[in-house]
DNA sequence: AATATACGTTACAATTTGGTGATAGGAGAA
DNA sequence: TTCTCCTATCACCAAATTGTAACGTATATT
């Protein structure tokens, strides 16, 4: 997959380049709109999905939307827009956007619009198959675990984890889907929260111990604390 | 299914495009009469529905009309038309049309009549079989729960929910056609609602509670509320 | 064992979000 | 027209979530 991202604030584009990468995603950055247009006219198939920050030097994200909307009706265009104006919301779905996400955003969150969105697009392209309409696809699954973002459901052999608010649900997704992979309280914040957001440590600890009750209630414990480093998904115990 | 969309205002092509390749269709857009008239003509028997807008640049969508029925009296074909203007449907309908549906629309409902017009035109398509007329076929099928658009019931556990309103009929299809599925209340405003609408979320909350009172009356409560996210259609509560 | 550091736990205030009822506008029917 | 029902929106209250500080406990290091 091969995203276009037309984003003018420096450490945002680096924020947003380092967590398409960690998906292995072709990123292409440009950071106004006029740069952005260029890439884009240059090879305009080549782009599986286009994020737009609307508030860009040089040309209005709008008018990029609109040049962009002439050359393909059908790429998958997602606009990053500050938080209050609502207006632009409106204006950005009839100028084309697929989806919008204010900032600031958590990269959990804008990853998984961006999958979301690419898989909606893939699946109109693809030739009319089978489809597996009310068939729950899940975004983690290991031999005892299973999570959905559609439904936001999460299933510890096939036991449903009840009640997670939508931090901790974030939370379980972030660790899960690297399975005992470590990650530090620093990396949690950033990953589950705004990438604006710098706060305490031992937010991450309380909100893990809600999680871990939750998780308690249906069967065993599936995340460990690391000591010194952080915490992990391991539900490798369950085996036997 | 392969429709021939031909309308010219681009946002609302888009719009229509996008709720189409989720139905899994094929489309082919045109963007104006003469175009779409190519279009029909280059493969007359391809297309199994043709949705023309009335109000077209360089041919009228009337003499469109026309002009197709004179290649095919039986493709299924529904005119869009602007609210005010009554006597279009008359002239429309006399001219071959067979639905038509005032803008701006709301997607679940277009997509509905476009469902409605299929079936009915497949099964006059099919050889003369048992007919099962009065017998209702459902949208939506659960172990609990059927709805039909046709009569625009709804029913848990064989008990009709009785006295919905549009709106509500339409956001209880909208949720039961993806059970588990969490809708934003951003989505369901997009989906529910006709594409210009624009207002407050607050409202959906509004008809979920008017929903929910009807629900109720008949039977155990099958929309929940997902905490910081939106509302889902969930009735495997009532398997056991 | 002593110490320092990291972690777990709890309680609580602040914030966010959802539910609800009142109300007024508007469409459609009588 | 008048009437009725549907609809949208607002304001207020209730409920849930969240961040953080404080403090107790566990772990590593010496």
């Amino acid at each position: 997959m091969k995203i276009l991202m037309i984003e003018d604030n420096e450490s945002v584009a680096q924020m947003m380049d380092m967590f398409f990468k960690k998906e292995q995603w072709d990123v292409v950055n440009a950071y106004d709109g006029e740069e952005g247009l260029a890439q884009f006219n240059a090879a305009p198939d080549s782009f599986d999905l286009i994020t737009l920050d609307l508030n860009l030097p040089k040309m209005d994200g709008m008018q990029v939307a609109q040049e962009i909307r002439k050359t393909s009706k059908t790429v998958p265009l997602i606009m990053l827009t500050a938080r209050d104006s609502e207006s632009d919301q409106v204006l950005g779905l009839e100028l084309g956007a697929d989806d919008y996400v204010t900032k600031p955003f958590s990269p959990i969150t804008l990853v998984a619009r961006i999958k979301a969105l690419h898989r909606r697009a893939e699946v109109s392209d693809a030739p009319a198959e089978a489809k597996p309409e009310t068939t729950a696809e899940y975004d983690v699954v290991t031999p005892h675990f299973k999570l959905s973002t559609k439904t936001r459901e999460a299933f510890l052999d096939d036991e449903p984890i009840e009640g997670l608010t939508p931090k901790e649900f974030d939370l379980l997704h972030t660790l899960a889907q690297n399975p005992k992979q470590v990650f530090s309280r620093e990396q949690l914040l950033q990953l589950v929260w705004d990438y604006e957001y710098y706060g305490d440590e031992r937010t991450v600890d309380a909100h893990i111990k809600k999680l871990r009750q939750k998780i308690e209630k249906v069967g065993p414990q599936i995340i460990q604390t690391v000591w010194g480093v952080g915490y992990k998904f391991d539900d490798s115990g369950l085996d036997k």
